[in-house]
DNA sequence: GTGAAAGCGCTAACAT
DNA sequence: ATGTTAGCGCTTTCAC
């Protein structure tokens, strides 16, 4: 059997209450009896049974992270800023991937809800989610989305404007001289794709561009150097193809530069590409992919710290260290923090001499 | 208050031993109360608490998985096939990334025990790793090794042939013509590591090839591109430098190529690369790295499977023996999975006409 | 400063 | 088929 603070108790001639004070540092415990106690744990190798803990404290110092897609290196990013933050406070992350299904994503909601993490960080993979999250029991828990937020939430998130990130991206093609642009997404009906559309379309707007329907192609997230390699060669093999593209997302704009290049086209000679997202290989000098920057670590830091001052306001208790204002925050008052995307150029959209 | 089993025990007018049969779909009640109380639980939202049934059950149906950095593309592979395969038999997994750092590693150990996880799947980032897990009280739980397997140690483990990864590298690289050949790598000491180093050695000498030691060099994990880039260009600026080298892992084999062009050198014309792992990024067609891939997300979903079997020997029969100071695992029933590396030749090592 | 006792929400004998 | 009763390992009053 596993040690428990009752063996500990035994072995030290305490009753077991006095075991847990000394092991938590509690006020109450002649230093010379904590002094005992802690060197039995220790030989006895004790190890702290934070689910017995749990039960009782009604918390559990666990995160629940809920992601569309670990393999695509862009939210890898923001889970290291979430985790490095959460380590911080106390507090370790439970790590969920939702492959883009919205049926998994709900079967993990429930799965974090039974496990009673204290709070729940979202990138979500469509609108609908959010539905569920304000339904019981998961209404009750801290949720902070972080990027993908849904429409019309009610609950706090972190992101970036993603209009003006689909604005600048579409400026930069139409200001580099290219009139002929088409947009690449993957999943309608999403907030964050439409929103980088919207961008598109108002910068093709403003400019007097005409905006072609017909350049404007909606693939599959999960899939998406695959899918828009496909459909930028289905483009370029009409004869009819976009002269400069924005893809929604970096692995999308991978996609689509392997297509046009597959055809025996150059980018960005003869089409120009820019991406989103800025992953870590877009910075790659050969590659050098022109794309609009989010502040991915960062962003996962502050949902932890937003999420960690919901949870606060939810129980009342301090968490974890210092913060001793003992201040709460107000109830229902949810926090919508919209980063500054930015414009990031390199290679794909530059014609070099 | 959160709903209970109580509170649909008495709103159901049944004992909530009952209720808890009902709701595990056990054998002895009448269909007829299992109706109502499955209803009841319905319009009550009731979501069954995970942390009381495991204090009760001793079992958590969740599995620790701790990688070295979550950023480096090669493990999000892995850790989707253990995701996947953990969610198919009930599981889920708690992620820590340990950032290469031996300390960080050690403390997140310790927290996966205290959360009494059912098992670990563990990335190594170093050899020492081992100590720690064969220790008390990490010694009590099941553990496999995936791909970064610590040297000598008792447990399981399934991984790739590595020596002969390194050597197939090599062998490529020579065939193809080159003699001076480097190796870049990442920390010393470390099995993975020194087995590619190894399988490089040994292609060299088959091929009566000196080997240069002034080509071989180590940098630092956590920084690969950034090191490995610096690393060649110091040689390149000296004037003696490899024109052949074999990176042990794709990030570092991108910052060489980095590094190359950045002298104005060309990959492979001045210098050919090939590197270890196969990342999606490697297939990238602009970039076509040569690679020794490994079988990523099968080896997760076979670590996973290992786990279970552990886990299930564990708790089953009569496999524990007590020895005072707590449970000592069964040895000798270990088992060790090696499987086959495949080189994938792209274009990073072939001159093309 | 320390002990006794009451749970946290649940499962699992053991009754009935 | 259902109820009763112990706990799981811990924290937390409330006594002393």
């Amino acid at each position: 059997m596993n040690v428990t603070i009752k063996h500990i108790a035994r072995k030290a001639n305490v009753s077991y209450s006095t075991v847990s004070r000394a092991l938590n540092n509690k006020y109450g415990v002649w230093p010379q009896t904590r002094q005992k106690i802690l060197k039995i744990a220790e030989q006895l190798n004790y190890s702290p049974n934070a689910i017995a803990r749990g039960l009782v404290k009604k918390r559990t110092n666990t995160l629940g992270l809920l992601i569309p897609d670990i393999t695509n290196p862009f939210f890898p990013e923001v889970a290291r800023g979430i985790e490095d933050e959460a380590k911080q406070w106390g507090y370790s992350v439970f790590l969920c991937n939702s492959n883009w299904e919205r049926e998994r994503e709900i079967q993990y909601l429930r799965l974090l809800a039974e496990r009673r993490v204290d709070g729940m960080i979202i990138a979500a993979a469509g609108d609908e989610v959010d539905e569920v999250v304000e339904k019981h029991p998961l209404k009750a828990v801290p949720v902070i989305y972080v990027s993908n937020v849904p429409q019309n939430t009610k609950r706090s998130y972190v992101a970036i404007d993603n209009l003006r990130g689909g604005f600048l991206a579409t400026k930069h093609l139409i200001e580099a001289g290219y009139t002929k642009i088409g947009f690449i997404g993957a999943v309608e009906q999403f907030q964050p794709v439409d929103q980088r559309l919207l961008g598109f379309r108002l910068a093709m707007e403003q400019y007097h561009l005409p905006i072609e329907e017909r350049y404007i192609r909606l693939g599959h997230y999960g899939h998406e150097q695959t899918t828009s390699s496909k459909l930028i060669k289905e483009m370029i093999s009409s004869g009819d193809f976009p002269r400069a593209v924005f893809a929604e997302n970096d692995l999308l704009a991978l996609g689509v530069i392997d297509g046009v290049q597959s055809t025996g086209l150059t980018v960005p000679e003869d089409v120009a590409v820019v991406g989103f997202d800025d992953i870590p290989f877009a910075s790659y000098q050969e590659l050098g992919l022109t794309t609009v920057s989010q502040p991915k670590y960062e962003m996962g830091k502050m949902a932890v710290r937003m999420l960690l001052e919901e949870i606060e306001a939810e129980t009342g208790v301090d968490t974890k260290v210092e913060n001793g204002t003992g201040t709460k925050r107000k109830e229902g008052a949810s926090r919508r923090v919209v980063l500054e995307p930015e414009l990031i150029v390199r290679k794909t959209t530059v014609i070099s001499s």
